[in-house]
DNA sequence: AATGAATGAGAGTTCATTCAT
DNA sequence: GATGAATGAACTCTCATTCAT
């Protein structure tokens, strides 16, 4: 298997004004074709015959777009990645102090349920399965994906509970070590079923019961 | 891609009992050797000829004794989920009721340490990632795995805990969300670090500290 | 019986007593038919797919006996190379000293013939104008069929002539330069025509006007 | 493969004279970029691409002005005819009746380098093995560049040397042969391990040495 | 006239699988 | 029972060539 390239929007194809007006949208239309086939068959069993056809293009036009199936690969993984961005996820979550605890289980409840219903999005999980699945093989992969997806998750959930803990809500040595015990207590039950291909996607219900089993276990551990 | 064919035991090709202990003896090599094969490779890209290789005989003995590659990888990871059985990870626990929530720590302690030093074997890992990768394509391979796995730890766990329930230690809703909610503190930092790929396998220290710490929150949510 | 597995040295080429037999007489019969593929139409422009063709199998077959089309190329030209050995070419030369110039001319005829003969064989053609047009892109191709080829020739001539030097019938400063010498006056026409596709393979007849008057000339210029 | 088209000037898409100076002029260069390509790579791995690339314009311009590579290979070739002749080669030569030996090897001398100097450079070279390599697929060819080239010099040197002859200092049954032989022994060292790839651009001293050698042999063969 | 974009055909190569011995 | 040999199908990737703009 080769090393998964990087990018590379100007190689010997760079683009004209023309191209940026047509090329362009021709490009990201593969890239959206090519993830829905790495993300459902994998790196390794997709092919460019299969991409192609589902682009409806031969085979030379990826090639005229990515210089290698490593490229495209590392294209669509690096456009995915933007989707990960703590900001589309959490939404506008409200700021400032909280007035006492019952509003900061309210924040952590609102912000674990569009956590929690992020990640248990077929797309989401199809790619969580995809970077584990390879991260093995190709370390840069995981540890990038890490860094867009659970690292800056964690990042802004020590964000809010550092506020609870300046507020005098809550109690940590460490607030980063309690957001990732946020995280993983969210993801207990009904994300691992779906990992691992015991449920569908879950109702919105179901997510409800897991995010507040979860608030209320964080909150009898961490408050004052 | 096929789908992975389940185990053929009792293969069409069973003659004398004499044979029968030969070839089964070959088989259980076979099986041995292929596993280190798909789990260091991945499913897709393991080939048959590393495999033949690996174990020193032909391409063509493989299929002697596994009709196909789906076949013989089924073989090897319902052979792999016998070693994932509590018993081996767990050892041998202290029994009987817990005198004081000391010595409920000490044992959930002592259980965490080997439960993370399992799940952060290399192989574990490898597995871990294979069939995490692959579940989306074959469905009964996660549900088997999660059964052997995670599910029958959790089931330990929640007798563990539901005996310091009843000796008025614990107080928990339901004792297998609880048993879940311990299981995810125990894999929310190294165990995460090792899956993305982002570190190598943890020292003790590491381990006993991501314990520590998972007990500590664990407790301070469910005791009394 | 109680034989473990068969040695499998590693991949699949390795050539077993059996493969002496059967497989490396398949290995002759591929070779010689690549040959005349490569002679017909080149390095570059001759496929895997026509030789599998032309050898009635499939390309893997072709794979199983060489890992690359270079290295069937290359096995195809060292097994050309011993075909090219003087021996083969020059034939039984009488040996000993020269009577007189007359019994010089006459063996000089002889083996100028033979040289000839051989250089204008259409197989002798393909293969040059195959090594000379490569020889730019592939620098040790052209060096090996050098020293296989002409120069093993002017070692042979230069032997002789030294002979004739020794018998006081020729005087040169340089044998080895003579021997270039007479070489070249025996390609200076129909060879020549025969390289740029002037003329089909040349009669007997054309040879031996070509070869005396090369030893006329030669003779003419180094007789004492 | 395809068949090497003739050049074909007189294109199907004159227009105006404007066009036809302006079109010329680019035709002119296309053909001078594409001489370098082909002659360093040779046909069969000279792209259309890398041409393109080269010229600074695109595929399809080169579709505009040959109708395929077989036809711009062509006219590269046709084109390159002309730098062959004589003329520019053997330059200026003193004419007229020879007064003595000595400077009848003077002449011969003073081409015979000239003649050599020009065969050894890259490009001479470089067309050489594209030409020899592809005359047995493409049968005019040859023929075309041996005219140009090869017959030329040698039509011119049998006038020299039939001049000789007249002069009463040179003695052959033909010129023609005789003017093929000093050819050859100008080519007998140098050149040759130039053609096989054994060594470099040789020095001017290597060339004189060669040429030296090569006239003394031929005079003492040929003089009266 | 010039070109960016597209493509069918085919290149070398690999692999799971079969079968005669 | 074990194997060496063989293969069809599929892979990634390239190229000469065309066409709408």
């Amino acid at each position: 298997m080769g090393q998964i390239a990087q990018k590379s929007r100007g190689t010997d194809k760079i683009c004209s004004p023309v191209r940026a007006a047509r090329g362009d949208r021709r490009r990201e239309a593969i890239i959206e074709v090519a993830r829905e086939v790495f993300l459902s068959e994998g790196y390794g069993a997709a092919s460019m015959s299969t991409i192609a056809a589902a682009v409806g293009g031969s085979k030379a036009t990826l090639y005229a777009y990515f210089r290698s199936k490593a490229e495209l690969f590392g294209a669509v993984l690096s456009n995915t990645t933007e989707d990960l961005g703590g900001g589309r996820v959490f939404g506008e979550a409200p700021e400032g102090p909280c007035a006492d605890l019952a509003e900061a289980a309210a924040r952590l409840t609102l912000i674990g349920r569009r956590l929690l219903a992020f990640m248990c999005r077929p797309e989401t999980v199809a790619l969580y399965r995809l970077v584990i699945g390879e991260a093995g093989r190709f370390p840069e992969l995981g540890e990038t994906f890490y860094k867009a997806g659970p690292q800056e998750k964690i990042a802004r959930l020590s964000g809010l509970i550092g506020g609870c803990m300046a507020d005098g809500l809550l109690r940590a040595d460490d607030p980063v070590v309690a957001a990732g015990h946020f995280l993983s207590l969210c993801r207990a039950r009904t994300h691992q079923h779906l990992l691992w291909g015991l449920a569908p996607e879950p109702s919105e219900a179901q997510i409800a019961a897991d995010i507040d089993s979860a608030v209320r276990t964080f909150l009898a551990a961490y408050r004052v």
